[in-house]
Parts: C-alpha cells; sequence; structure tokens
DNA sequence: CGAACTATCGAGAATGGTTCTCGATAAGTG
DNA sequence: CACTTATCGAGAACCATTCTCGATAGTTCG
C-alpha cells in the first residue's frame, strides 16, 4: 500500500500540471518563501533570501521562476513607483491588496468595486468594461 | 496700459507658481504635449514627439520635468506592465481612469470606491485606509 | 533695462534592474 | 536505466533611468 505524499510537497507539485513547466526544488523554494512573505518582494529580495538556504541559486531563475508564476496567474506584480518590480502570492480568482504603509504587509480584499462602476463606464463614456485593478494604501492592524 | 497676456501661456506660468521651478520653452512644451495627448505615453514616446518641433530637446530634460510634474501631482505614473513607466496628465484632485486596451486613451472617471471599502477595511481587517489607486481595462466609445 | 544669481538644459557617461547566452544539470518519460 | 529537453548558474548584454558638468536662460533686484 502506498502512503499519501506530504501535502506540502503534493500542493506545490500540482501547481505546474498541465503546463509544460516543471517543478524543480529551486521554484518550490521560490514558491515557498514568496507564499509565507505575506508582502511584496523584489526578485533582488527575494534572492537574498533564497541563498540563505541555498547559495548558488542564481538571480535569473529568481525572475524566470517569477515571470511562469505571473503567467499562470498565482502571483501579481505591484505598481513599482519607478524603481523595481515587486511580487506578491496571489490565490483566490480576483480580489485587491490592502498594502500596510509602515511594515508593508499585503492583505487581502474582497472585491466590490466592479458593479458600482459599470453604469457609470458604459452609460457616461461608452466604456466597455473588462477588468480592473484596486490597490488601498494605510497602517494595517498590527501597526497601529 | 498693459495688454493682458495670452491665456494658454498664462494658465502655464503659474503651474509652477509657489515652487521654485521655473517655467521654460521646453516644460511648457512636455506639458502642452502630455495634456493633449489624453492617454499614458512613456518618456521615449514623448521624447520623440517633443524632438519633431525641438530637435535639440534631450532625454533627460523630458525625464527631469516629469519627475517635477508627478511630485505636483500633475501627472501619474501608470503601473508599468514590467517595462518602461508611463505618465498621463492629471487635472483633477482624485479620481480614477478608464484605459482603452486597443487605442490607449485614457478618460477620467469620479470616485466612488473610498467610502464603500472603509467598513470592511476598518472592521474586518483594522486597517486604516488612507489612500488608493483604482484603474478600469476595457474598450472606449470610439474603438467599439 | 542690465547685471547677478542660479535653476535648467543638452550630451554623454554611469547606474542598476532585467533579460539573454550557453554549457552543464536534472526532471519527466518509456 | 537511457533519453529528451526544460531548467540551472554565471556572466555578459541590454536598456530605461539617473547623474555629471560646462553652457544657457529664467528670475530678481537695483
Amino acid at each position: 500500500m502506498k502512503r499519501p505524499r506530504p501535502p506540502r510537497t503534493e500542493s506545490e507539485a500540482t501547481l505546474f500540471a498541465g503546463t509544460r513547466h516543471r517543478m524543480t526544488t529551486q521554484r518550490r523554494q521560490v514558491i515557498s518563501a514568496l507564499r509565507s512573505a505575506r508582502r511584496y518582494l523584489t526578485a533582488q529580495q527575494l534572492h537574498e533570501r533564497l541563498r540563505l538556504k541555498r547559495p548558488r541559486i542564481g538571480l535569473a531563475t529568481v525572475y524566470r521562476t517569477l515571470e511562469a508564476l505571473r503567467e499562470l496567474g498565482l502571483v501579481s506584480t505591484s505598481s513599482p513607483r519607478l524603481g523595481e518590480a515587486a511580487y506578491v502570492w496571489c490565490t483566490s480568482e480576483h480580489h485587491h491588496h490592502a498594502i500596510c504603509s509602515r511594515c508593508g504587509r499585503v492583505d487581502d480584499v474582497p472585491c466590490k468595486a466592479g458593479r458600482n462602476y459599470e453604469r457609470i463606464l458604459s452609460r457616461g463614456l461608452g466604456f466597455a468594461l473588462q477588468g480592473h485593478q484596486l490597490e488601498f494604501f494605510g497602517i494595517c492592524a498590527r501597526c497601529s
């Protein structure tokens, strides 16, 4: 009788199912680090953290993994205030982000904006809405 | 008796009133080009347009002017999809943008989102809201 | 108006985040 | 296990943006 695999590995292994992508040790570590961070991290910040456990991991690998995850909708990129891009782990289908200005923590916020604007956009501007993106800035519970 | 100055120059000249900034010919042209574009333009796109009328204008001048205008709240920067930053002219105090996916046109949209989320953010997350940014993507009236 | 002060300009170099290249390695398949 | 090929690591290349510096031109003040 086969023993079931540990759930952590199982869930990560299925992320690339159905794609050409292969699950590698490096990618597992990128995913794990970003998932547990709960905040926006730049590619270089992520690279530094990963080198603590795997000193030879390359910066290009981090970029390649982040790009692959972004295409799959598993991470979303920040709107960088003129500098480097930042990435955050992104689970549910459609939601928004509340970003703490002090500590950088990112919380998910359910979407309630779409329908309120559909009328304004379609009747007022003749604009056919396809999607939207909303970010909140403020101070999180821990910091205040 | 003094003749009143032309209104176009007048309105632009007052943009930097109260600051250390000087209104120069180059800045007037950057402002005019961006204002009439009604769309996001990158610094390099803006530079190309300006060189048609003033071949010797420098790219650094465009960047410097855009940065000064951004500090004054007169332009807002896009959330670049991993590439170069883009800038759009920005008049009224607080509003959002509807961006046409086909032609790139940008229309202003009044804000109605803030209050809807204040309850969710403060009661649900303990998040003290300071600001937000909302972008709509779709097809504008001219394109559909 | 004209001199003095200094912010801004233009051109090119420098910076630094991101992508590309290529030989080596390792994941998935039969 | 052998084979195919996606991925890796290291460094070079790329390119948007910023910096440097001598020259130019707003602005102020007499």
